[in-house]
DNA sequence: GGATAACGGTATCAAAAGATACCATTGCCG
DNA sequence: CGGCAATGGTATCTTTTGATACCGTTATCC
């Protein structure tokens, strides 16, 4: 999965050869455990990473309560990490490996380099600004103007297209966490919607009718 | 004011010679009135505007509810037309003249252009997207786990920093709209604050002690 | 197989926020 | 000067959400 051919693979946008080599040459692949935490809330960002394989849960957190920002899938990275780095910040929120993954860890020193230099680089900084910018605006916007229901059909529908699945694996705890409110609120939502028949409970798993 | 010495004495940032010809031959500056709308939601961004005098108001509506997201003030732009921009979206947001502004407008096709050729464009651009995203990223927190009061105080607090002046002119409606509530529940809360000898009450204005 | 942890159903109570309504005051405009 | 809009004080009631507590079930791990 390391293998060169296997990163380009994953990182198909990167179209200019000096730009591979470059990144051979000077970037790391590491491998975070299941549950590992990649970036801790405050820490100083040295460098940036690019999800190979696997998934990245990026939330806040605070007290008991944390809620989801967004999660970095293969070929994407890490927003925080991008902002904190270009004026060698402190990262406002927490970063966890949902499954084993890899990453390519850039030095910071090279996101701005290689932005003059690599037009497909360039456009992947933007992209991923513009993407996550808009992405987290949506959720203000819920977050800001929705009830939890709303917020929970809404998360459940999203997962559901993005897996191409009606049974979302997840328990009320971890959804709660998702949302940023508790668990008993999260049961009794639910509870309410079964008996709605919009959806079946299961163990630690939510059927979508 | 709209002068070319008037221009660049606000951007001053900018410090390529051929940039600033480029933008004085393929940009214009426009004049909106207080309270004129700058950007609809919804609607097609064409051009990129800079603030030269004067401040916009950046805010989500739903319904009889707004909520601010954030000030454009002299020399900066909007992030909502930035990130639309770069791939002809619509606007998320809506912005409006807060007291009689002057914008310089930008054709969007220049903002990539330019990123390319001007390095103080591309640190622009970057450094615009970072500051609106951790600012946004500031705001979504308050708004995920503070409670109103400490919204309000916070916000009071903010325009006495930014103003400098412990009297801020602000009706509770105005207030309301600010942090995406009802006018009831501002003068609830700004009563109890004034009960507890915080601060003072005045017709549409706001005495910090 | 028994301890233990994760999961979740549910009841009760409290707090926060929103909805509505009504009225008094102030300022402004014609 | 009279009317009208903006401002804001306040009371009442409801809804939403959160906090706590208790218990039964299921899965997992020695």
């Amino acid at each position: 999965m390391t293998s060169e051919t296997e990163i380009f693979k994953v990182l198909d946008f990167i179209s200019e050869k000096a730009l591979r080599e470059e990144i051979l040459e000077y970037c790391q692949v590491l491998t975070f455990q299941k549950g590992e935490t990649i970036v801790r809330e405050g820490e100083y960002v040295k460098v940036l990473p690019i999800v190979l394989s696997g998934h990245i849960r990026v939330f806040q957190a605070k007290e008991d309560r944390e809620i989801l920002l967004y999660y970095v899938d293969p070929s994407q990275t890490c927003m925080m990490s991008l902002s904190a780095c270009f004026y060698n910040n402190q990262s406002p929120s927490q970063a966890v490996a949902v499954s084993e993954t890899k990453i390519l860890a850039i030095p910071t020193r090279y996101i701005t380099q290689w932005q003059k230099k690599y037009n497909s680089w360039n456009n992947f900084v933007i992209k991923t600004f513009r993407n996550r910018y808009d992405e987290l605006l949506e959720t203000f916007e819920s977050v800001a103007f929705d009830h939890i229901d709303k917020r929970v059909m809404e998360y459940l529908n999203h997962r559901k297209e993005k897996e191409d699945t009606s049974i979302i694996k997840l328990s009320h705890q971890q959804l709660a966490y998702e949302l940023g409110t508790t668990r008993v609120v999260i049961s009794r939502i639910l509870k309410q919607f079964e008996m709605d028949g919009i959806l079946k409970l299961h163990r630690a798993e939510i059927e979508l009718l």
